[in-house]
DNA sequence: CATGAATGAGACTTCATTCAT
DNA sequence: CATGAATGAAGTCTCATTCAT
């Protein structure tokens, strides 16, 4: 509980940052960088527009920081998945699976996390750079889980990086293909199949599979 | 060889078109739709402004044509490839395979149609839609594939629609993660390994492994 | 008195809306709408190009308002001359005589007023309709006093509809081919011509000639 | 016959000069100066841009001379009217229906002659100083008639100048006004009315009045 | 000499950013 | 300190005019 250390104006600071941040969230994710104007998000977050530019030096910086939270955010969730003391194939199982519950609360979150990538004039956006770090941080580790299981033979001998990158890239397009059509239930059909696609037929040994 | 049937004028007015094309895919596939204005595009393509609008009736429609077709060139590269009287996996391996070529020649084709995809305030443009629809035309020709595959008994009884999906998907994020890295070799070691994950590791039963 | 009703910021709001409709009317009225850019208005408005789109949507939107301001000004003047209880021939003459004081003191209001006819490619701009409307409505008015008139036995039989329009056209004509070269004198001559040519010459029997 | 002292090629440029004064009018009458570009007329008189600027040394110049000519047409329609050995009462009744006849044949010239009046950042357009000048000089003869009118004691004691004024700008305002919606029939009603309004309600005794 | 592709200044409009209140 | 009116640079697009062919 860091609020008992904080003054009142500190907390209250806190707060409306985030409501700026939800605001903005809700609006990039739905129009995307360029279609959002600072007016657009003065009014959706009820502040005015000079307000913004007391937590967020600029758009660009406001963006960033969204997408660094998003990343951040995404990150805790899944990163834990990875580092269980379960058996490999059950992580990557989880893997997969979360990502229903993640599409569930946070639409936006991974809307802004699949959607802007290059898009920006990437000039500074280290937000940016922490929301592709995140992606390749959790792609190296699975790549690891996916290396372990091998090396416990779990897993069968495939290529773990190339692997690692076709799970996430499929889950990616899955979930961002479908964030506009698929219900909850579709969605987690589909990463049903992709789990089975990729731990039953592809990696796991045969006894596994029984199990 | 239309060139003989045309005019020196019509046959100018062509290149210069295409001159403009060139440097529009050279700018918006570094720099992304809304990062590059029509004086951009002027300077680059050493035209005034004005020409661009003899050419293109709007940005967008620039952009739309210019996306339509990258997407329609693809398409003709790699839809034969599903289309050929090969054995289902000798046809999987080949789409894969081909888009190490095809990046090769393409680099800034396979950008753009990777990259832009929703960025646009998405209000006409129907080159986009255009460019989706492959996306969309190839991987149900590449589940089909695969579905005569199974019924053949050559691949393994997978979901076609996931696979499919995860084909697609697997090559996108290796060949649009690697375009700024990675060497045309690393980028065909890459996709080798991808073809060996789904069409060996995956899809194949052993006696057609051995072959 | 809404001042009172009115924060300051209202009121200044409203005063800069005022400044700049003055500037334009300047502007619009001695140079016509196609001659008069927003940077033109701007300047001579001391605001800055954006400043104009906080208060109005568009140039052709500003000149619409333009136009229903002046228009609704104008018909404030000049119906009530016509619904008092006054005789139909002291209600025309009225009427006529009316127009001296409203070009001193509208001038530029009377220009846009007479000026801009079907000029725009008038998609939607219901601003000039309005004006028109006045026109229209004024000029109906008219021709139902001078109806009334003649069915009082105070006019002669003539086509009020006609006569209506050409008192008008005349009016019209006096005062914008004027605007540049007369005299105020010069112009109540005039309008007392036109007054003697319509009420007394024309329209009035000899007893009321002689009241 | 000019035609004889002029070598082919001096014939040939009048006729296409007068090509492109004809699509020039067309266009200009029915979208005014402003909404019709060069490319516009080009395509109208089906030769090329760089041709107008052969007959013509800008924009501005060929609406000028267009004015010009459609000034000096109508003047030369009109002038004899005031001209002839009739009585006054019936040079005036002439020349008001004159005007159906007139807008029938030339309605691009009467609407140019009507609606371009100031339009212009009338610089230089001596064009339309011309087309003013008609309208001044024929209101002058017809001032002039009037007046020789009044003399004979054919007409009453009015003042000309206003009557004149008065005349021209009824008949400006019914052509005008109907130019869109008036059938043949209406416009000649309407003119009909007004020269019963002008020459036989205001202008002419008794006496002429029944002849 | 006619042509019309090319030009580029200038129009309208938007929006990130500032600063007086 | 929050506010939001004001700013003006920059973007898209038009069109009168030029000039190589």
């Amino acid at each position: 509980m860091d609020d008992i250390l904080m003054t009142r104006k500190e907390r209250e600071n806190l707060m409306h940052k985030e409501a700026i941040c939800k605001a903005s969230l809700r609006l990039f994710s739905s129009r995307g960088f360029h279609n959002v104007s600072m007016q657009d998000i003065a009014a959706e977050s009820e502040f005015a527009v000079g307000t913004l530019y007391k937590f967020f030096p600029s758009k660009e910086q406001l963006f960033a920081e969204l997408s660094k939270d998003c990343a951040k955010k995404i990150y805790q969730i899944l990163w834990p998945i990875l580092q269980t003391e379960e058996r490999e194939d059950v992580k990557v199982r989880n893997f997969i699976k979360l990502h229903g519950k993640l599409v569930e609360d946070n639409i936006e979150f991974i809307k802004l996390y699949v959607s802007e990538r290059g898009k920006l004039a990437v000039s500074k956006s280290s937000g940016n750079e922490q929301a592709d770090n995140v992606k390749i941080v959790l792609g190296k580790k699975l790549e690891n889980v996916i290396n372990v299981g091998i090396q416990n033979e779990i897993l069968r001998d495939v290529d773990a990086e190339i692997t690692s990158l076709s799970i996430m890239a499929s889950i990616q397009s899955l979930v961002f293909e479908g964030l506009n059509e698929f219900t909850k239930e579709k969605m987690e059909q589909g990463l049903a199949k992709l789990e089975h696609l990729f731990v039953d037929g592809l990696l796991l040994s045969e006894k596994h599979n029984n199990g």
